[in-house]
DNA sequence: CTACAGATCTAT
DNA sequence: TAGATCTGTAGC
């Protein structure tokens, strides 16, 4: 079943593994496309300074700050695309980066899927989402729950990647990854 | 208006 | 370890 918004409006540090041995699924006229989370990212609120919110509101960010359910999408070293869930309740800015996925279906056996940029090409993931409902009979990308029971001693967690000019913040334990899954960006 | 850094990835 | 490639944001 997919998500609904109240598994969103949480919090970020408490939602964030539970995202683990989810499906994130898109459907175009062709096909659909499926693959279970195996590896996430969280970045919560405002004075997370590796948070694009932490510079404060701005038009990008602005969705950070809404309520939990939406994607946050945007474009990394004129390449790539980062796609991310937005958490909590309005007026707090967070959000969760889906960094790898294992592949499933409808995913061509050549696309890596093992990392943020990655998992979008695969997904054909990009702006034209941004800002669009994670939920509800209109969304075009979602998350779903399919049963995968994940133990706690499956989880791992270790610091953020590419957060290094983060300070006190780089070191936050706030990647949380399948342990022993091949798809995991890093090991 | 201009400058520049960046939640990446691949090849060297 | 550097280069590809472009947009949001801040600074003047």
């Amino acid at each position: 079943m997919r998500l609904t918004r109240p598994f969103y409006v949480r919090p970020t540090l408490k939602l964030s593994p539970q995202l683990l041995g989810k499906f994130l699924v898109t459907e175009t006229a062709h096909r659909q496309r499926v693959g279970m989370i195996v590896e996430v990212e969280a970045y919560v609120g405002p004075h997370d300074l590796a948070s694009h919110a932490s510079r404060g509101r701005t038009k990008r960010t602005a969705v950070m700050f809404g309520p939990g359910s939406y994607w946050y999408i945007y474009l990394i070293y004129g390449m790539y695309y980062c796609l991310n869930i937005v958490t909590e309740a309005p007026g707090y800015p967070a959000a969760i980066l889906i960094r790898a996925v294992e592949p499933i279906s409808g995913i061509p056996p050549n696309q890596k899927t093992n990392g943020p940029g990655k998992l979008c090409q695969a997904f054909g993931v990009d702006t034209t989402l941004n800002e669009t409902p994670a939920t509800g009979p209109r969304a075009r990308l979602w998350i779903e729950d399919r049963g995968v029971v994940i133990s706690a001693r499956q989880i791992k967690r270790a610091p953020r990647i590419g957060v290094e000019y983060a300070g006190a913040y780089k070191t936050k334990p706030w990647r949380f990854y399948l342990k022993d899954n091949q798809f995991v960006s890093k090991l």
